[in-house]
Formats: C-alpha cells, structure tokens, sequence
DNA sequence: TTATAATAGTATCGAGTCAATACTAACAAT
DNA sequence: ATTGTTAGTATTGACTCGATACTATTATAA
C-alpha cells in the first residue's frame, strides 16, 4: 500500500498501453510520438495549440518538436494557422483524419468491475500524485481548466481570471498550459 | 468517474515521469529504453531475466532488444552468462552500477497525502485494470510471483507450481514471464 | 527612434534507436 | 538423420532526437 507500489503500476499500466500503441500505429507509419501529440492537441484549449506548449508538454526540444510536426502535417493528420494577435505563433488544428484515429483508440466505458465510489478515490489519489509531481520538479503546469484557481464559475457562465475572456461550456473541460491550483484534501 | 479518466490520468503521469527520466538520464549518455531495461531485470525473477521475456515485456523486436542489451554491457550496467540447462539461452545480471542508478530512482514513500484505504483502494483498481488489459491484448502476462495461481505457500515456505521450485523468501515478490491469475473482486 | 534582447519557430546534421531481414547455434521431434 | 523450432546476433535503412545555428516577430530600453 505504497506511492511506489502505486507509481510501479501506473509505470507498468503505461508500458503496456505503449506496447499496443505500437500496433495500431505500425500500419499508419506514425511514431509513438506523434499520437502523443494529437493526443495531447485533441485535449488542450485555445491557449495551448501551438508548438511551444507542445515542447514543454512533451519534454523534447523545440527542433524535435518542429520536426513531429512536420511529418503529421505532411500526412495529413493537422494544419498550421499563424495567429492573428502574435505573428510568431503557430496555433496547430487537427484534421478530420486525426480525429477518426483518436476515437479509436479512446476507451469504452462499458466494462464495470468496479464500484464508483473506488473510481471516485482512485481519481482522485491519482490526481493529487500527478500535481504533486508537478510541483515537485516544477516543469509541467498542465491541467483541466475548471480545475485551475484561475476558473471562474459566474452563474450564467464561465470566465478565465488570467486571460479575463469568457468561457464557453466546452472549453472548460481541455487541457490548459497555464493551469495553477494547489492539492485537494481527499 | 470513468476508466477513461482514469487511463488519462495513468497517462499523463507516465508522462511526467518519461521527462523526468530523460533529464537524468542525459548526462549518463543512456535512453529511455536504457533504464526501463535495468529496471525490468532489477524486479524479475530467475525465469525472466532473459533477453527473450524483455523482448515480450518491452513490445519491441528481439534484434532491437539484443542491440540495447549490448550497449548496456558495454557501459557496464550488465553481465551476460549462457544459461546450464539449456544453451541457447541467455542470462543477464545487473552490476553495482547499475543498481546504484535504481536505487536513486526509487521514490521515498515519506509523503502520506493519502490515508491508507484510499491507496489500498487505488493499488486494487490499477491492479485489476492492469490484468483486463493484460487479459484483453493477449500480449502480455507478467506479474508479481505471490499473486499467481501456480504460487503455493506450503506453510513451512513456498513452491511454484509450473516448475515444483521452491521459492526462496525474496523471490515471491519478484516478476515473472510466466505469471497467471484472474481478476480479483474488490 | 533605434538598438538590444527575448520569444516562437525552422533547417541541418550527427548520433543513436528501431524494424526488417537474414543469419548461426542449440534443442526437439519424428 | 532430417526437419522444425527456439534463442539470440549482425547488418542495413528509415526515422527520431538533441545540438547548433538561423529567421522573423515582439518587447524593452536607452
């Protein structure tokens, strides 16, 4: 009943999961890295599709980064839009071809071993074990917007307290790179 | 409250963990593959610490496997031996030097965010999850030896029923290729 | 208003991983 | 004996990744 028994499964879960990627993504002739990053661009919010989030979500360097994107770019998988506000940014969009991938390999809900009272806690010590690590090596900041102390909730909807912008229902569930919040008693 | 959460969660953490290894890993000049190689050899058992069971345990081929192998042998972190019984097999044992690099990547467990039910509760669901996965892809059986169907605790010690061993104390907690079990209620 | 610095992203190259293929050696089976 | 299977190795080509050097845009400052 240990962090370590509980970080040794979730290492264990994740070579698994990793070693099934490689099948489904053989075929393609995409690398692991690739679906990590439509992945990671099928949850993250306005603020955080671009090639910088991207680089610090994946702990590459920015040339690797670059490069990744190229490739997904050349077969198909997103599309590159420069920002209007900032012309140096690129804001990446995902193509219909990325979206068909990621609904295949998302998971069905439908086996129930487990109560959801265990689910709950399980999400929750899996949750804090995440931000804890974050701030303990201080690299990544990345979570769900609704869960940032920045998220406002105002009754007839919901706003962004670093940006100041409104919310719509269906942002407040993506990935943000300027998420902050501190640990949830359990 | 799903298993898709909670997948993600696994995910992500897997992730962070994946950029923390790389930064210590650079400065010794190994990969990822590198260290998840030491780390398989540092928890199996007798029967798995051979090329063949880390080609299964990694998803890759047996050629890139033999090829990571050697790079760990020649800087060091492994020793190959042929096995007696049977000689085309072959037997890797890791050296002080490698154990040095698996002791100061283990977690120290001081931090106690989480009362001991809530992780007992999660260990189970990883664990259960892990095993359908296992179950579901057909791919992969590895697990702890002690929670094996052919483990038998005979009272005065232990004994594996797929090779009529016995077991030595330190051995049941280690991993091994051949592991079987069903899932268990919670 | 220029300089200067900082930020976002790209291009190129070398080192290294990985899959595919073909191979040797040892064991198994008939 | 033979044929087949299993365990592992060697080689080659495609590709990833990090390092470095680069352009373009924005921010800061003198």
């Amino acid at each position: 009943m240990s962090l370590t028994n509980i970080l040794n499964l979730v290492d264990s879960i994740g070579n698994l999961l990793r070693s099934e990627e490689k099948k489904f993504l053989q075929p393609l002739g995409l690398q692991p890295i690739h679906l990590h990053v439509l992945m990671y661009l099928s949850m993250c919010n306005k603020y955080s599709n671009n090639p910088a989030a991207l680089t610090k979500y994946l702990g590459n360097t920015k040339g690797t980064t670059s490069q990744s994107i190229n490739v997904l770019e050349t077969k198909g998988y997103l599309v590159k839009k420069k920002s209007k506000n900032d012309k140096r940014i690129i804001k990446l969009y995902l193509t219909e071809q990325a979206n068909e991938i990621i609904k295949k390999l998302s998971f069905e809900d439908s086996e129930d071993f487990f109560n959801d009272r265990s689910m709950e806690i399980t999400e929750n010590v899996l949750t804090n074990i995440l931000k804890s690590l974050q701030l303990s090596n201080q690299s990544m900041t990345f979570g769900i917007c609704n869960t940032c102390d920045f998220f406002i909730d105002e009754g007839d909807g919901y706003r962004c307290g670093l940006t100041q912008e409104v919310l719509f229902d269906y942002e407040i569930d993506q990935v943000c790179q300027e998420h902050e919040s501190e640990l949830q008693d359990i």
